[in-house]
DNA sequence: ATAATTTTTTAGACATGGCTAAATTAATAA
DNA sequence: TTATTAATTTAGCCATGTCTAAAAAATTAT
């Protein structure tokens, strides 16, 4: 497979893993901020290949051998991640692009090697569950911040959206994989928040409640 | 740059350093498994981009630009080296090819803080030095182990030939970056050598001994 | 049910990097 | 110095992955 259309597979598991069903042509074009056109080529050759079932315009979904292809990107992607802010200091928010690339390494015994040197984490640096070789996911439980009630209390496990955006905004929140935080009180009017954290009363948008999970 | 630009400026870069001049299209083909044409057309191109001094059928060189180019290329190659015989327990003749593909990874902070965590080595596992970030390369002081006269002894420090053949072949031998030999007796005939390595006499043939940089 | 809109596919083009075969230039031998 | 051989370049072709514009199908609104 090519860089692209490990990129392909890759954006079509997240796809149908968020819809749980088939991804749409425009779908994934807007996943890899490419035209609609270009993705019913590639869509094409990965028909071909076996990789995605498709039938014209009803959308694509992985096929068994996609699905496994699709996980062991997922795989190596999550470790380097994990790589470069255990190892190489970076923060949560520089890591995505260095992964983008490193993920398309081709070399079995190199991400072997790596989630041993790694000692087998679990996480992400974003709190994403680490496929194992046999691209099986850890399902754990989680929720949304947003659905939490007053006086709720829960540990920050991960984040829906992982753009650099919204990670600083987190930095600067003081909120981190791991904070403890309490729901002090949601407010009706906006379903905003204010929350607890380290003893200091944050006040947080719905959206941004909505884009934190937290283990209870 | 693309990775095939890249391959071609290291290629290149290692040409002219040996030749220590102009690097021919043939040669630059061999270098990279390709044909003469695509090689001239490449070369075209990298030349509309002045990375090398290029007259038809003068063979070519690198501009400064070029040279600047292709060290932080080698430095990338050896830096991933190094990492994974040292952290991933590579050994020295599994690492060339996937290092092929990590030297490619463009990111200035990764590779920078790649070599802060791995204590700034000057050295890959073949004994070949890394440049630095200014593509400065530390020259050591060698001689072939061809060159060494009866009872002269040395260390063995690097390898002309990295391919995985003579590396396993070294493997055998007990030779590895480190170890301390002594010429017994060269050969006039063939120039084939009698060593001692670790108390025991080994036979080499003048092809092995031309391969083994040794310090004196 | 028909019309308007959106989505998806197709057609045709372009850039990259590769190839073979033919033409050209340089190097070597007679 | 001329002929032969070797090296290099050019011409023309192919595959990949991208794009825009046009056509076709599906969806939504009237
Ligand atoms: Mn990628
Ligand atoms: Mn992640
Ligand atoms: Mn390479
Ligand atoms: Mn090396």
């Amino acid at each position: 497979m090519t860089y692209s259309e490990e990129d392909y597979i890759k954006a079509i598991y997240h796809l149908s893993k968020d819809l749980k069903s088939f991804a749409s042509t425009s779908d994934i074009a807007a996943q890899l901020d490419t035209k609609a056109s270009s993705v019913t080529d590639m869509i094409q050759k990965l028909s071909d290949k076996k990789v995605v079932h498709y039938k014209k315009y009803q959308g694509v979904r992985l096929t068994e051998k996609g699905e496994i292809y699709a996980a062991s990107i997922v795989r190596k992607h999550r470790l380097w991640e994990y790589f470069l802010v255990e190892k190489l200091n970076f923060s949560w928010d520089e890591v995505h692009d260095v992964a983008e690339e490193l993920e398309h390494i081709k070399s079995e015994k190199l991400i072997e090697r790596l989630d041993v040197f790694l000692g087998f984490p679990k996480m992400d640096p974003h709190g994403d569950p680490i496929p194992d070789q046999h691209g099986q996911i850890p399902d754990i439980k989680k929720i949304l911040l947003s659905a939490m009630k007053d006086e709720q209390r829960g540990i920050v496990i991960g984040v829906k959206d992982s753009s650099s955006k919204f990670l600083r905004y987190l930095d600067k929140l003081n909120i981190a994989l791991g904070t403890e935080i309490k729901v002090l009180e949601k407010e009706a009017f906006d379903n905003s928040m204010a929350i607890v954290i380290d003893h200091k009363t944050v006040h947080i948008s719905a959206i941004t409640a909505a884009n934190i999970y937290i283990k209870t």
